[in-house]
RNA sequence: GCCGGGGUAGCUCAGUGGUAGUAGCGUCUCUCUGAAAAAGAGAAGGUCGAUGGUCCGAUUCCAUUCCCCGGCA
């Protein structure tokens, strides 16, 4: 017999595409409590410009994951797939549906597919560290200390190099294979596809509006909660430009203009991710993730 | 109208008498196990404004012509 899993619905697409509105109307409609996956959301006092949903718009849905960090401090998906879990099994002890929605496909994979990530923190100061050496030297490097490692590696991207060489420096043995562990939840994908034409003109139209409500005095806000200007570029998008144009490196019109150029690219690369996941079924309108939802949660499982 | 500068990839520009550049940006494809709005990889695009001439050969030299920019009038 086998067991029966938690159902847990996923709700994806790229930037500027409706997730926030579709999930609030599934939500309500079916009894459910929202996890966020945006990796920028999840810090306090990043609203207007992480595009986060306000309590209004929530309905009375529970948001979990949003809020949960200091921007002044680097926050990653290890962090984040605890804190979801731990939110995901809330909910279904509440008895209700709990909605996983965002845009940060790396940060939903290691809830969907249980990724087991090494459990070694980020240590900033033997990065910078690393950081000196060449690309080729780190390589070289990882090649001595972990053969494996090194087979499947990318020898070009030093991130993910010297995030290697950290973890086998703390661990002080080889990375064993990447792995997953079988999924806890029963799962259903939901993709919200739209042209880029659309998507283009939607960022276009939330762009204008944000700058109205305050925007750019939500980066000021930052600023003088001492977040450096550093971490703001960091952030990149919203973040990065009107913290340019803020310090006079670029004009008004070209902060929008880079906003939005990189906002349309952002949602391209969020598509490239998300293409690769056969899982998904993609939908046009609210009703056929309706249907979709429906068949899933209520109909009576084959095996 | 005169003087000067320019018209080469979608854009900004390199460049050379023997049919153009590993250029920057953009575009497209892709990768992805603790920075993911991150980081990385690959590919496709021009026949060098137009016409005529010199030359074995012109995008490159010459002439004419059209267009753009700056200055003078």
């Amino acid at each position: 017999m086998k067991k029966t899993l938690p159902k847990l619905i996923v709700i994806i697409g790229p930037t500027a595409t409706g997730k926030t509105a579709i999930s609030i109307a599934l939500a309500k409609k079916f009894n459910g409590s929202v996890v966020c996956a945006d990796s920028r959301q999840v810090y306090k006092g990043m609203d207007i410009g992480t595009n986060k949903i306000t309590k209004k718009e929530m309905r009375g849905i529970p948001h979990y994951l949003l809020n949960v960090a200091n921007p002044k401090r680097k926050f990653s998906v290890g962090q984040y797939k605890v804190l979801a879990e731990k939110a995901i099994n809330k909910i279904i002890k509440q008895k209700k549906i709990p909605f996983l929605v965002g845009g940060t496909g790396f940060y939903i994979q290691t809830v969907t597919d249980n990724l087991i990530l090494p459990k070694i923190k980020p240590d900033w100061s033997l990065r910078a560290n690393l950081e000196k050496l060449t690309t080729k030297q780190l390589f070289n490097k990882l090649k001595e200390v972990d053969q494996r490692r090194a087979t499947d590696i990318d020898p070009n991207n030093r991130r993910r190099l010297i995030r290697a060489m950290e973890i086998v420096k703390k661990t002080r043995k080889p990375i064993t294979a990447l792995s997953s562990k079988k999924p806890d939840f029963d799962l259903i994908f939901i993709g919200i596809k739209k042209s880029n034409e659309e998507i283009g003109l939607a960022i276009q139209k939330r762009l204008k509006k944000r700058l109205k409500i305050g925007m750019i005095a939500e980066v000021k806000k930052l600023r003088k909660q001492a977040v450096s200007w550093k971490r703001l570029e960091e952030f990149g998008l919203e973040y990065r430009f009107i913290a340019q144009y803020l310090q006079k490196k670029i004009d008004y019109k070209e902060m929008i203009e880079k906003i939005q150029k990189e906002s349309e690219q952002y949602g391209k690369r969020q598509m490239t991710w998300f293409k690769r996941d056969k899982r998904i079924n993609w939908i046009k309108n609210q009703k056929e993730a309706q249907k979709l939802i429906k068949e899933f949660l209520f109909s009576k499982s084959l095996f």
